[in-house]
DNA sequence: TATCGATGATTAAACGATTAATCAAGCGAT
DNA sequence: ATCGCTTGATTAATCGTTTAATCATCGATA
C-alpha cells in the first residue's frame, strides 16, 4: 500500500486534473500534451510518488513478481544463482519470491503451487537432476544444460568440459579420473561429455560416481584417490568444486601432495575456490549473463502473454542458449610427475605452469 | 491475479448467497451460520478457490509478504537462512522476496527501498557488519547477535564460543589460536569473546585476522600457520568454517597433519564441513529455531500494527532472543600432540577423544 | 457555416477482496 | 400486540490503478 505515501489522486489534485490523466502521463499511454505530462512527471517525482503495486496488479493481472525456485537451496551455487536473478529481475522492475523445495519432488510441487498462488508472472527454474518441468500456468524460465530439451539458456558445461580436459592434456596428463555426483544429472553429464570428448584421443579417463559409492559406503565415506594415484592417475577432475575439495583433502591427507604429485579441477568457481591451498583450477559460469538471458526471455514472453488466459506451454526461448564457461587457471592443477610423462610428450610446455616451490621428486 | 481461478462471487453465485458472506464465512469474521459457513469452505475447495492477494492488498494494505534482506548474498550460510526463514515464512503464509545488497552500503538501503516500494509487511534483516538498522517504515525482525543493541533473536555465539573452547581445552590445547576475518563483526567478535573467556585460565590465546592482513598482503596471502604451530599452538580455532577450511588446507599443505599435529575448528557448519578430510569440528546455529522465532515477532507486530501509520520505530523484540548453539566433534580436532602436554594433564582422558589410526610421533 | 478529424482531457467502469452499515426475520418479554 | 434484541445475511463503499468510452474544443475543409 505505498506505505502512506501519494497516491495518484493526490498529483492529480494537486495540479487539478484528473487521476486518468496522471496515470496517461506516467506511463505515457493515452493522449497528454507534452507540457501537461512534463509537469506531471515534475511533481510525481517531487511528491515522491511510488505506484501501487496491489491496485496496479488488481488493475492488470500483473504483479511484478517472478519467483526463484531452485531444486536444492541448500546448492552451494545458491548465492550465485540468488544474486544474478535478483539482479536481472530487479532491473527489469520485478521483485523476486524464493521458493524452497528442500531436494523433495512434492515439496517443490508445493513450492512452484504457492508461487502461482502469489500470481507471480513468471518464473526461473532451475531444475533438479533430471526432472522435467510439467507445465506450470505461467511462463517458465528453465536454467538447465543446453542438451536439456526445453532449456531457456545455460552455461556451455560440455564446453566448460572441453576447456579443464584441454587445459590438463596440455600439461600433459594422460590417466585422467573424472569425479561425479550422481549420473542422473544433465549438467554433470554434458560437463563430463565434454571431458571426455576432448580427452578421447591419447588419454585414459576412468569416471567416479560418489552417490552411489557413498550408498554403499555410507555418507562421508573416502573416495580411495591414493590407491588411483598408484594406479597412475595424475589429475582428478571434478564436476563440481565441492567434490574437487573433497578430493584435494582426501589427497592431501593422504600425504599426496597436489599439484605436484595429482592435479584436482572443478567447476563453479565456488566461494572457497580461491582461498583453499592450493586454490583451485575450476571452470566457472557466466551467472550474470545467463541470469540476464533468462529474465529476458521470462520478461519478453510476460509481456506478450495475454494476462487472463490460462495455462501456457513449454518454457520460454532464448535467441542466446548457450553462455560459454571461463576457465580459471589456479594453484591445484600442474604437470604431472616426471615418471608418469609418456616418451615425445613436450614437457617444457607443461612445467612452465607448474607453480614454484615445492618440486617434485 | 489467482490465474483464471474462480473469484468469491463465482463461489457466491454458486450458491446464491452474497460474496460478502462468502468472505465472512471464510475469514470466520463476520456473523455466519455454521452450516452456511461450511457449505461455502465445503465449495470453496472443491472449486479450488484462492484468494486474490492483489485484491487483499488493495483492501487491507497487506501483501503478506516480507523481505529478506542480506548483507553479503555471496555469504555461504545463506542458503541456510534463506531456506529456514523461507520455511517459516510460508508456513505462517507469507511470502519471501529476497533484496541483493552486494555488501555495498548504498546498494543495501537502495534495495531496502525497493522492499518498502514493492509494499512488504516486513522485513528480516541480517546487518552488515557494525551496520544499525535505520529506520525502515515497516516491522523489522534483526539477525545479528544477542549482543547488538537491537537485535531481534540470534545463535548464542558467545556460547557457542565457550563450547568449541571447552572442547579444545578438555582435549588438552593450551596454546589456541583464534581466526577471525574483521574485528568489526559483531558475531565474530561474539564468537572470539566466547571462546576466549572459556580459556581464560590455563590457556594462552591469540588472535589472527584476515582481513587487515590481506590488505597487506594480498588476497589469498598465506596465514603463516606453520610458524604458529612452530610457535608452540596446537589449535586453530575459526570463527567460520570458510577460515576453518583455509586454515586446514593450508596446514596440511605445509606437512602438519590435522588433527594429529594442529587441531582446527570453525563455526556454521557448512556444506563442506563434513565433507572434507579430516572433517571440520564446528559450532551449528539452529537457523530453524532462529528463523521461527524471527518471523513469529515480525509476524506479530504486522498483525498489531495499523497498516495505515506511517514509519516506526525500533525492530522487533522476541521473547526468546538467544538460541544456544550446538558443537559438533568430527576429526579435525584431537589432542595435541605428546609434546605439548603439560604435566599434570589427564592425558588419557584426551586421547580418547583422537581418531584411530595415524598416531603422533 | 456546418461538418469532420484530430487533439487533449475527463468519466466511469473494472479488477477482487474486505467491512462498516443496513436490513429482515425470529423470538422473548413487557 | 409491540418493542427490543439477537442472529444471519445483504448492500454498498472502498482500496489505487488502468483503460475504454466519452466529451469538448479548435482548425481545417467542403
Amino acid at each position: 500500500m505505498a506505505r502512506s505515501g501519494p497516491k495518484l489522486t493526490r498529483i492529480a489534485r494537486t495540479l487539478g486534473v484528473s487521476a486518468a490523466t496522471v496515470s496517461n502521463a506516467l506511463s505515457g499511454k493515452g493522449r497528454v500534451s507534452a507540457e501537461l505530462a512534463e509537469k506531471i512527471r515534475a511533481t510525481a517525482a517531487e511528491l515522491g510518488y511510488v505506484p501501487s503495486l496491489a491496485g496496479r496488479a488488481l488493475r492488470t493481472g500483473r504483479t511484478a513478481a517472478i519467483g526463484l525456485v531452485l531444486p536444492d537451496i541448500a546448492n552451494p551455487l545458491f548465492p550465485q544463482i540468488a544474486q544474478a536473478i535478483e539482479l536481472a529481475a530487479s532491473s527489469a522492475g520485478y521483485g523476486v519470491l524464493i521458493a524452497d523445495s528442500r531436494g523433495d519432488v512434492t515439496t517443490q510441487t508445493k513450492a512452484i503451487e504457492r508461487l502461482i498462488d502469489r500470481d507471480v508472472d513468471g518464473m526461473v527454474i532451475v531444475p533438479r537432476r533430471g526432472t522435467r518441468i510439467t507445465d506450470v500456468g505461467c511462463p517458465v524460465a528453465v536454467i538447465d544444460t543446453p542438451s536439456t530439451p526445453g532449456n531457456t539458456v545455460a552455461a556451455d558445461h560440455w564446453g566448460g568440459g572441453r576447456q579443464i580436459a584441454e587445459h590438463l592434456k596440455a600439461l600433459g596428463h594422460r590417466r585422467v579420473l573424472v569425479i561425479g555426483n550422481n549420473p542422473a544429472s544433465n549438467v554433470q553429464n554434458d560437463r563430463i561429455g565434454g571431458i571426455r570428448s576432448a580427452l578421447a584421443e591419447g588419454a585414459f579417463v576412468e569416471t567416479l560416481w560418489i552417490e552411489p559409492l557413498e550408498r554403499e559406503q555410507g555418507k562421508g565415506c573416502p573416495l580411495g584417490l591414493a590407491e588411483k594415484v598408484a594406479e597412475g592417475f595424475t589429475a582428478f577432475a571434478c564436476v563440481s568444486d565441492l567434490h574437487a575439495l573433497r578430493a584435494l583433502t582426501e589427497l592431501q591427507r593422504a600425504g599426496i601432495n597436489v599439484p605436484e604429485k595429482a592435479s584436482v579441477t572443478g567447476f563453479d568457481d565456488l566461494i572457497w575456490s580461491p582461498v583453499v591451498t592450493p586454490a583451485l583450477t575450476t571452470a566457472r559460469m557466466d551467472m550474470t549473463r545467463i541470469a540476464a538471458i533468462a529474465v529476458g526471455a521470462l520478461v519478453k514472453a510476460i509481456g506478450e502473454r495475454d494476462p487472463t488466459d490460462a495455462a501456457i506451454g513449454a518454457p520460454v526461448t532464448a535467441d542466446d542458449a548457450e553462455v560459454p564457461m571461463q576457465l580459471v587457471v589456479r594453484q591445484s592443477s600442474a604437470a604431472p610427475p616426471r615418471i608418469q610423462f609418456q616418451p615425445g610428450q613436450t614437457t617444457a610446455n607443461a612445467r612452465t605452469s607448474a607453480p614454484e616451490g615445492e618440486h617434485q621428486p
